[in-house]
DNA sequence: TTGTACGCGTTATCAT
DNA sequence: ATGATAACGCGTACAA
């Protein structure tokens, strides 16, 4: 491969003048310039990355630790779209995306110290914040630039994606109110994740101004199996709600497997609604009904705010499609008091 | 953050005892080795990658191009699983996956080129291969190593994994066949992929060895839109197949949709195999016969396979796990013939 | 053990 | 202005 000093060798010149000529800089005469730059491109000359990082202190890379089971990638699409989004943005800049997936909080703060302490990265996408969450101290203390997804930080100023502000306006329960029903579940993810807290509250209180009853939450994971067993433990209650708001697509599905399997009918006796989307949700018999947004837009807006912190520029303007609406489908119906 | 120099600085010696005492080698007494140890830790040190790269010139990174639309990864199961396989190995062992999806074929290009030309990653895999595929041409000639998934490639000695093997013994035929369909329909994935072109062969020569009619192949792009045009396509041919195979398990569900909108009952009057699987196959109602295989094993395995291949050491045993079988759940019955 | 050259691109300094 | 020289960033490895 060829480097710098062979360039400059070929070319007759130092150094210097080849990176000049190449930089676009100022310091050598027109015709040399191009003499050089035909010389490397026929040389095929590419700067060796390390070599650049190590006098620029500059990685050209982002970083994103998902804090999960990789299996997640298959049953949630958020990340799936979310990292599309975040390529589309990355692939044009060249800047690259470094990867990993743990759910072993130990390796993921190790990481996150590695990644930082070797400088091989510029910049984090932060995702499924916990309350007091030790990365956000470590991130903070080190300056590093990062991108939050979800709730706001009280208390730190790093920009914030995904944040849905629905406050006591949450659609899914709008909309279900609006059918009649007065007594839902909420099917959520773990709550040792900030969004999922925040979802639980929107929920909680959207109930309370409607003066609904106050909704039954049932802590889960995320996965068709969780999904499963958080719907059988629903229906087995004694009051059973009209309505069940899955805090995913793949739990609601599992849900409405499971709910069909003991003989209910969707919409009829149980009303659905997923607060996410998977590319099956409209294929699906009866289609569910959703609170989407468009994840890969998402991933976009987080990608080109995080290249603007790291690079100090002015923030680019958040996206319309990036936000959460109702698509109403074929799983909610009139709410129909529970027969047991 | 602190360097070798300010290590040296503080304990009193020069780089290079703390280089060999930091990396295990003779050099140094015991008693200021611990010294220096202890120093360091105490510092906070961690090397700078980049320095490091480019005295060794690796780059403690593999890439992954997926040459494919970005939606991919949430359509397909396929890659989310397979990432989080090469993930769980490459975590433990400290190389990073650096992440790219393109569907523009000179993007993808450049983006090798660029990727190797500036030593950013000592490996690839690579996927989605196409007949006479220019990154082959590429990587070949810069004997960059590389694991390849899918059928081996004539003349190209690198490792391969993920290749069934199935000759003229496809299981979704051979399961077809056993209850009694003679004539039966592939939607397969885009034909510019050598492994959909292989897929094809094996379903075509099953057939033929079992005295079926020639499968009809309609030619599809793993999405779900793709599988519902296919399915109607196939619906309105004149001589209707009894049964589908389709090239995944999202085509196999928005197919599966298809044929029950236009009143068919699957598997009543229609079988259907996918070649695939997602985590909601069984909840569905039908749940989906598939061919399945653990993508997250082939993940692991691969990843493994090239860090062996990057380090010139052993290859590791190919896993039995890795391997795809047919998984009998609801959607095939008898055939029966067509009464249109 | 220590001093130092090396890998490679960038940039400040100096001479023309 | 243009070109050349040299120092720099940081860890490694060989000679002294």
């Amino acid at each position: 491969m060829a480097t710098l000093a062979d360039i400059a060798r070929a070319a007759g010149v130092t150094k210097s003048a080849v990176s000049y000529a190449l930089n676009g800089q100022p310091g050598v005469s027109a015709e040399r310039r191009a003499h050089i730059l035909e010389l490397a491109a026929s040389m095929g000359y590419q700067p060796n990355h390390a070599a650049r990082a190590l006098v620029k202190s500059r990685a050209d890379a982002v970083g994103l630790v998902i804090p999960r089971d990789p299996r997640i990638l298959s049953y949630d699409t958020f990340y799936a779209d979310f990292i599309a989004g975040i390529e589309s943005v990355l692939s044009a800049k060249g800047t690259i995306l470094l990867f990993e997936m743990t759910d072993d909080r130990r390796a993921e703060l190790a990481s996150y110290k590695q990644l930082v302490g070797e400088r091989r990265v510029d910049g984090f996408f932060l995702t499924d914040i916990r309350p007091d969450d030790e990365r956000i101290r470590f991130l903070r203390s080190t300056s590093t630039p990062v991108v939050m997804l979800g709730p706001p930080v009280p208390g730190w100023d790093a920009p914030v994606v995904n944040d849905d502000g629905f406050g006591d306006r949450h659609p899914a329960v709008e909309h279900l109110a609006s059918y009649g029903h007065r007594h839902i579940a909420h099917v959520s993810g773990p709550l040792s994740m900030l969004h999922n807290l925040k979802r639980i509250d929107q929920i909680t209180s959207t109930a309370r101004r409607l003066e609904m009853a106050p909704p039954q939450v049932i802590e889960s994971d995320f996965s068709p199996d969780g999904g499963v067993r958080a719907t059988t433990s629903i229906l087995a209650l004694s009051k059973r709600p009209t309505a069940i708001i899955y805090g995913n697509a793949v739990m609601a599905i599992a849900g409405i497997a499971t709910a069909q399997r003991a003989g209910l009918d969707v919409p009829g006796d149980l009303s659905v609604v997923a607060c996410d989307e998977t590319a099956l949700t409209t294929y699906l018999k009866p289609a569910v009904t959703a609170v989407a947004q468009d994840d890969v837009a998402v991933g976009r807006y987080a990608a080109d705010l995080l290249l603007a912190t790291i690079q100090q520029t002015e923030p680019p303007p958040r996206p319309a499609q990036a936000a959460a609406r109702l698509v109403a489908r074929d799983t909610v119906g009139p709410a129909r008091p529970s027969t047991r």
